[in-house]
DNA sequence: CCGCTAATCACGCAAGAAGTGGTATTAAAT
DNA sequence: ATTTAATACCACTTCTTGCGTGATTAGCGG
């Protein structure tokens, strides 16, 4: 392997031994390095230019700023740069918030050797490392619920308001009188107990109704 | 392994050179047996309670009602059924809706051997079995859009827009007056190009800004 | 220090959209 | 035969939005 194409993998850590130990990982392949580490956010987004790398291992919990704050930084100032998170914890809500921040990855400090470089090796192959619980967590995010108390057309209308529709947008788009769409809009909001669209919208996302 | 225990797949394929070549592969397995295999959902929407599936493997395109809508309806009267999509097409559209639909992982029909039982296993295991791309596509799915054309204080109006409030209840959860929601709001709407609360939660979904 | 942006606050008025509370008919499904 | 889903209309109230205008304060970067 083509030594001067290592990946430049940066670490951000605040524990100095599990720092250590990911950095002997790291560089133990032939197809990363470490071009640095730090024990917190701050200095990391000030030295991203000059170190440029192209994979980080973040820690969530950290003094200052904590890595998902640190991850959308990141992401605004080096776009390209894929973000893997290492934590403690599998919260759910802590994962989520780490996927939008802009991670593409997600294990856990057990991580061993060969779990972090296979996790290394996904990423640099345009996947995103994750393990069985999380991929679940986040599969199992999209699924509709089938239990929904709407009807098909009540769906179909409550579909139609996620999308911005006005009540005779909707009527036209589904060849029926504006007064029809109402009395369907109506009869969405009294069985999801809400009385505004944006409400309907929100509890319909709650709930996985669409 | 205990024989008794193994997991009852089934296989839903119309291709039957794919079904008999998959139904080879699982059998060859201690885990986990073939329950039937069926050329279409039809079929294995009637014979469910009967088979008892506690996975199927599901192709996408089939003759009559096609995998995304049987796995809805197969998942309504077996929820606990865990139902992997397999299919020739990683298109992203397909790929949501299936998932949505309510599947648990998704293999291309390229898959081979061990491919294909380290998806079952990792179904078994409460994962959820997905190539690179898809887990990819997934995560990305996920992720806020970094360059918003919004101030921090306008996501924030967003967020709580797409929270189902009303202008008084944002003024009185950020402590400011209803005439200056109204003015952010204005503003969103303005940069969105839109002109109503659930048109900027659409707009807002779709380019990720929240 | 100056200029810009963001964030805040405020008023008014008209038009349209949305929400509330009824009633009612028809077809399909049970 | 009864219920559910889908359709439709009316009347009335309230909220939202469009458009305009103006002003103050704080913070940031050049």
């Amino acid at each position: 392997m083509a030594l001067p194409f290592k990946k430049r993998v940066l670490i951000v850590e605040d524990d100095q031994e599990i720092r250590n130990s990911f950095s002997l990982i790291v560089n133990s392949s032939q197809k990363f390095m470490v071009v640095n580490s730090y024990g917190n956010c701050e200095d990391a987004i000030e030295n991203i230019n000059k170190d440029k790398p192209e994979i980080i291992l973040m820690d969530i919990e950290l003094p200052g700023m904590n890595g998902i704050q640190g991850t959308k930084i990141i992401k605004e100032k080096s776009p390209h740069t894929d973000i893997i998170m290492v934590t403690v914890y599998e919260d759910s809500e802590l994962v989520f918030e780490a996927l939008k921040a802009g991670a593409s990855g997600y294990i856990t400090k057990s991580a061993n050797y060969m779990e972090l470089l296979s996790a290394l090796d996904e990423i640099v192959k345009g996947g995103a490392p994750m393990s069985s619980r999380i991929a679940r967590m986040v599969i199992d995010n999209f699924h509709v619920n089938p239990n929904s108390p709407l009807t098909k057309r009540e769906t179909e209308i409550l579909q139609l308001i996620s999308e911005g529709k006005t009540y005779t947008q909707i009527s036209e788009e589904l060849f029926i009188s504006k007064e029809t769409a109402k009395t369907h809009i109506k009869n969405i909001y009294s069985k999801l107990q809400v009385n505004s669209k944006s409400e309907a919208i929100a509890k319909a996302n709650l709930e996985k109704l669409i």
